[in-house]
DNA sequence: GCAGTTATCCGAAACGTTTCGGATGATCTG
DNA sequence: CAGATCATCCGAAACGTTTCGGATAACTGC
């Protein structure tokens, strides 16, 4: 309860010298400087942040849209891990974050613009947003410095964003694949509003296209990033296409619904299909077969993000855009294609 | 950049009443609120949050205190379960939720209180914290609301918790070991800072008495509610009190390093030993074998820690202290006792 | 017709900061 | 020693809201 005119009163101050002095502002005597830190402390004092906000309109806040803050979205520690990240970049640079609880019908009432406004954050970063969400258009024309997650877009000086090389991160995982004899290898993606799946798309198609293997559109279907999304598309796929051999899945998530699938079709995995999945979420590591997949350094890009938004809000010099590289791991869901 | 001035000079109406129209007071006419929230519409006006903070001393924020937001928390997806709890209760009341990153370096700089009042969160939600932890004793003392989540306290009018029942969990899980033929039964358990500890270990105690069991103060260690420590802890028991044949962990986590220990030692679970776990976490489900184990409901924790801390803020009338009942459940890390 | 209600509105203060534009002496410059 | 420079300080305005204490005019009851 302490405030600015109590320690100015108590120095025998003015507020205007306090504030300076505080605040570490040149024109103020040492002297005076530590005389004033010296009664602040001993009272308690901390400046109260509505009003510094207030007045200077910055809030040393980051607002977070996450749209994948949902009771779906535990299974896949991603968006923690990320958070993680943030936070401690965040932290070391003493922002806070706040997390705007968005559902669907509050986006029809309040606008991208006003949801920043009225909190008075100084900058976004946005996840898990899919290509057609409102607020990502709206984000486009408002002023407030932004940082994408797995969403490149390069078209304004304020925006920014980190992603992973997903196309490396496809390739990788079906070069391994082909390495191990495979040819008619399936795909299960996401959905198309996610430029994930836009891009493990074609490192897929790449990857088949540089070993001369043709394109196949019946060989990929969709998953919903859900596991039993996964786990249908799984069947989907090997009833209408028995000689797969191989499936890459765009989620490790999508992945083990995969594996539910072949359990239930009385196939093994490698021995009769090999999986590979994305993400190298926990479970990935803890399932059976423990499940090759492409890693992604998610507390590295939480870390990145806010990383770089900050340094877009206080005007340094800054690389705005982010790629981070995607590492296979292989493990023991994949394995040399059967008779080879 | 609307402000409530504009909105005022362009209805033709004070701030005042603009400010009452808009706050759903009832000195206004029913005809003047329409064209004001017209106005204000067409202006896109939203009002500033910081201002009002300011006058009211309401920010309609809930500041979130949790220690254990690090990468290390990554595995057991806990902390992020009740983080959507949090946010879902949060959103419906239309809170929002700001993380403070405290890191043991900026506690010794900020209290606690300095750290409330600077934000202006109305109420505190902690998790994750040690007992021994100074903001816990700083807590007690400041006069912010707060709900504490797996630490029972009740000293004071203005802190509820939600918590467990830890002592029922780990009694129905020693019980099902010893319905199995168990009867020389280890515990791993966390560590001694944690109230949850001491009642898993009470329902540990428990549920031998009840059946005549001796305790034995051997046949527990702990593993700091680690992975590794699991491990490591699971080393020691087996190695020297090689009569056990089933071990209660006080985490999920720990119990996937004791199965490590084990498998390490040459042993089979659930054939050998029988291993019960404590949480639910994602990964208990995919190990090999599945793990048996005492579900907390952490979405539901979540939720109800914002639900009671907002009632509290907004004086209703609330049930402070909610102990939430757990829930075996048993999966294939459990067998009957070798040889019965 | 007059005092008392009632419905509706508004001016101005207050919240706790930061910062602009000076003010005051002291010190330097030549 | 006059004028300029410098170090140090401060008064007051401004930020955008809410709210207290009225003000005005119309209506009520007798």
């Amino acid at each position: 309860m302490t405030t600015i005119k109590d320690v100015a009163r108590a120095a025998g101050f003015s507020v205007t010298t306090v504030s300076r002095a505080l605040n570490g502002h040149d024109d103020v005597n040492p002297e005076t400087r530590r005389r004033i830190r010296e009664v602040a402390e001993k009272l308690g004092y901390s400046p109260n942040i509505a009003a510094r906000t207030l007045v200077s309109k910055k809030s040393r806040t980051l607002g977070l849209l996450l749209s994948a803050l949902t009771r779906s979205s535990v299974k896949d520690n991603i968006v923690f891990e990320m958070l993680c990240g943030m936070n401690d970049r965040a932290a070391e640079l003493d922002y806070d974050l706040v997390l705007f609880n968005t559902t669907p019908q509050k986006q029809r009432q309040k606008s991208y613009k006003a949801l920043c406004k009225e909190r008075g954050v100084d900058g976004v970063i946005m996840m898990g947003m899919r290509l057609d969400d409102p607020y990502l258009e709206e984000m486009l024309h408002a002023s407030i410095p932004c940082v994408l997650i797995d969403i490149p877009i390069e078209r304004k000086k304020n925006i920014g964003y980190v992603m992973t090389d997903n196309v490396q991160g496809a390739m990788d995982a079906v070069n391994h694949l082909i390495a191990l004899g495979h040819r008619h290898i399936g795909m299960i993606n996401g959905h198309a509003q996610a430029a994930v799946s836009i891009r493990r798309l074609e490192g897929y198609r790449k990857a088949l296209e540089r070993h001369g293997i043709p394109f196949n559109e019946r060989y990929v279907e969709d998953g919903a990033f859900r596991e039993d999304g996964g786990k249908e598309a799984a069947f989907r796929l090997l009833t209408s296409c028995p000689e797969l051999t191989a499936i890459f899945c765009a989620s490790d998530l999508m992945a083990l619904g995969a594996l539910q699938a072949i359990r239930a079709l009385g196939k093994r995995v490698p021995e009769d299909i090999s999986i590979v999945g994305f993400d190298n979420i926990v479970a990935a590591q803890y399932c059976t077969p423990a499940l090759t997949t492409v890693n992604q350094d998610k507390y590295q890009m939480g870390y990145l993000a806010a990383a770089v938004l900050i340094d877009m809000l206080e005007g340094r010099q800054v690389q705005r855009y982010r790629v981070m590289p995607a590492e296979l791991i292989v493990r023991d869901s994949t394995g040399p294609v059967r008779g080879s």
